[in-house]
DNA sequence: AACATGACGGACA
DNA sequence: GTGTCCGCCATGT
C-alpha cells in the first residue's frame, strides 16, 4: 500500500452520504493533478470493499466509467448511490457540479435538496 | 526493457 | 452533446 493510495482511501472516507468526487479531483487534490488513472487504479484495487464508499467515486463527468464486474459493475454503482440520494439523469449520468463534494469549499446550501449532509 | 491496457481528463473535430 | 485522439502514470504480459 503506497501513500498515495493511503491518501486517497482517506480522501474517499471524508466523501459524505449523497455526495460523489471525481478521479481527478481526488488526484488534484492529493498533489498529483495528472494522476487521476491512479485514483481509479487504487479502487481497482479495493474491488468492492464493502467497508468503505468507493461508489462516490466516478470521473469528471459525472458518469460511472467502472468495467464491468461480477461483485461491483456500473450497475451496483449507481444503486448504490441513488440510495443515497444522487439522482440520474437518463438513467445514466448525474450532477456532478450538484453533488460534488469539496472537503475545502465548504459545503454550499445542498440542504435545499433535502439531503442531510450531517450524516457524514 | 518494450508494448499494450485501463474505475481518467482535457482538447478537438 | 458525442466520438476520437493524445497526454499521464501505474500495472500486466
Amino acid at each position: 500500500m503506497t501513500s498515495f493510495e493511503q491518501s486517497v482511501l482517506d480522501i474517499v472516507r471524508k466523501i459524505p452520504k449523497g455526495k460523489v468526487m471525481s478521479y481527478g479531483q481526488i488526484a488534484k487534490y492529493i498533489g498529483a493533478p495528472k494522476a487521476s488513472r491512479e485514483v481509479g487504479w487504487a479502487m481497482h484495487s479495493l474491488g468492492g470493499t464493502s467497508n468503505f464508499p468507493w461508489w462516490r467515486v466516478l470521473n469528471s463527468k459525472g458518469k460511472i466509467t467502472i468495467k464491468e464486474k461480477s461483485d461491483s459493475g456500473p450497475d451496483t454503482q449507481q444503486r448504490l448511490l441513488e440510495a443515497e440520494g444522487v439522482e440520474f439523469d437518463n438513467g445514466h449520468k448525474m450532477d456532478m457540479e450538484k453533488y460534488q463534494y469539496h472537503p475545502e469549499g465548504k459545503t454550499h446550501q445542498i440542504s435545499l435538496l433535502g439531503l442531510d449532509e450531517s450524516g457524514e
